[in-house]
DNA sequence: CTGAAAGCGCTTACAG
DNA sequence: CTGAAAGCGCTTACAG
């Protein structure tokens, strides 16, 4: 038999009312000094306080979010929360909302089905706080085509180019510009041109990203030919099947991967088929994850700092919620390419 | 100047009680239809189901946690997100909770200090909802000393070892016959003793896990001389720096790490020194992460399925909030050396 | 500066 | 099988 009461002794947290009890005052006046309300007399104040550490009193917040309709709390509606980049934006996103006491939700939304991501998002109104959407693919670039109004959101956009919905802030780092940089370095090296192993997009096409499109501009604008991009995937099992490919094409001496875990595995792919890195081909990857400097070879990365992109979203929502306030799009760090060793000059 | 009032045209989502008036019934008996209760008439229960899907009501999450003290919602108490264990395991717990339709929240404490613990303890408790502690590290094995009464909440450990609080279920591996294995399989390779490059663990010195435990256990029933553990870290960095140490010592030709990332650092480190891996010294991880078999060499470690290990969390929880029923430890699946490139024959 | 009233959207006994 | 009442713990106008 369930057991429902309270067992004798078993504290029921104390709410406003024992607070004002306590202190002789009402519960409203409990309530002004909670949320820092300016007109309550010191004296009055400071009894209220007291009463608060006494009795241990925390306000409900479940309590709070119904009767205000807001809470401070923030959800993040992801498609992955494993791959690196995805990974690291989650860790900014909740150092800073840990920071500043918010409580962070995660949603995961895996397709971009109209139902599945409209659920998500009448989910994370209801919760009465705000919205953080990582928008690098379909599932999210979706769910910012159908925002419920009202709702406190800011993105993580590949890119500001397309109309902002309803002026919600966008944050972003340069993936054109870095994936632009990446290949003049290779082609600086003398290769006659640059393949790309993409990583799923936010559009139809793997060709699509901005990466891709920073890719396809710095070989345009050097002349060199642009082949097809091949379509990879997340992991290092997706870049060892692409790299297999590749490594049986001797045309290709340079390889530009969408993320480091698919280079990790186009590396090995390369060297069961007997290709060396760099001195046969070239790959470079994308994100800096931890291990790949530790890599042999060392790979050749551009570092994104997707924490600091994370706890960039983070404050922009606080500053929506806490003040107001419109907020702007706002670029963060840019991304750095980081030469190491698995690029080189290019053979013969 | 804030707009507070709905603009005209702009919804409120529908309430129970506009679905009452629409259905022409008592709010009450629309609660009992969304909560499945038997005694409403078919009939009666049509019109109210015709009414939801016209107004496209959806249950408030917040009023109905706040009425009934509990929540379909789940937070997961953890000191990181994105290291491949813990990344893991918050993708079964995801997975599993939003199979359930239960909302997950994360909250992240890094150290063991009392009244961080208790705050995030706190703010679990308020959610009305279950949960989840990862403690495999000393902010977690702290959280589960000090859990408040009533809430429901299972936890991912070392070892079953330790008294139980209040009855809570436990999930684990294996991890102290897993590392007893992998032990045993560098013994069996010829090698003299085995080195053990320790993660931080949930006790204070870094030979005190499971892993540690396994390992050390493997050696004294083979005779081997007991090195002293030495301390890692979490990161490829960390097992770099432990590399760079251990390749100085000619005596040292296995060494077991207590993560894939450190192993991963260990490599490096061995191969700048001019060891070779596996012809020199062997190495071994834990985690089977999924770089790891497109090393090169490619990594012989143990295989643990840590979103398995989320996934049954969940479920436990799950069975807890929902039946209300004690649910006893649980152990998942057990872990499997993965031999592949990285161990070898002894030297000479 | 402070309190009495109403209400946020639901659930939980209690009647019928 | 169904409804009227009270309440979860807070906040929001409205008075004073």
């Amino acid at each position: 038999m369930p057991v429902t009461g309270h067992t004798r002794g078993a504290r029921r947290p104390a709410s406003i009312r024992d607070v004002a009890t306590a202190a002789g005052v009402s519960h409203q006046t409990v309530s002004r000094v909670i949320n820092g309300h300016p007109s309550v007399r010191p004296a009055t104040r400071a009894r209220v306080e007291a009463a608060i550490a006494e009795l241990g009193f925390r306000r409900s917040a479940t309590a709070h979010a119904l009767a205000s309709g807001r809470s401070r709390s923030v959800t993040v509606l992801t498609s992955n929360t494993t791959h690196y980049g995805y990974a690291a934006a989650l860790k900014g996103i909740e150092e800073a909302a840990r920071a500043a006491a918010f409580a962070v939700g995660i949603t995961v939304v895996e397709t971009d089905e109209e139902a599945e991501v409209r659920g998500a998002l009448e989910r994370a109104a209801d919760t009465g706080g705000g919205l953080i959407v990582i928008a690098y693919d379909r599932p999210g670039v979706r769910a910012l085509g159908m925002l419920p109004e009202g709702l406190p959101v800011v993105a993580a956009v590949e890119t500001p180019g397309e109309p902002p919905p309803q002026g919600s802030p966008w944050v972003w780092t340069d993936d054109r510009q870095a994936a632009r940089e990446a290949t003049r370095h290779l082609l600086a090296l003398g290769h006659r041109t640059v393949h790309y192993l993409a990583i799923p997009s936010s559009t139809r096409t793997s060709g699509g990203s901005q990466r891709a499109a920073g890719w396809r501009e710095a070989l345009r604008e050097a002349g060199a030919p642009v082949p097809e991009p091949v379509a990879g995937g997340w992991e290092p099992a997706d870049g060892y099947a692409a790299g297999r490919e590749l490594a049986r094409d001797p045309e290709v001496t340079a390889v530009l991967c969408g993320n480091d875990a698919l280079a990790l595995g186009v590396l090995r792919a390369l060297r069961e088929a007997g290709r060396d890195v760099p001195g046969d081909v070239s790959v470079a990857g994308f994100d800096d994850a931890p291990a790949s400097a530790f890599l042999t070879p060392a790979l050749t990365t551009v570092r994104l700092d997707f924490t600091g992109l994370g706890r960039a979203c983070f404050s922009l929502l606080h500053g929506l919620v806490e003040q107001g306030e419109p907020v702007g799009p706002h670029p963060v760090a840019v991304p750095r390419l980081v030469v190491r060793e698995s690029t080189g000059p290019a053979p013969r």
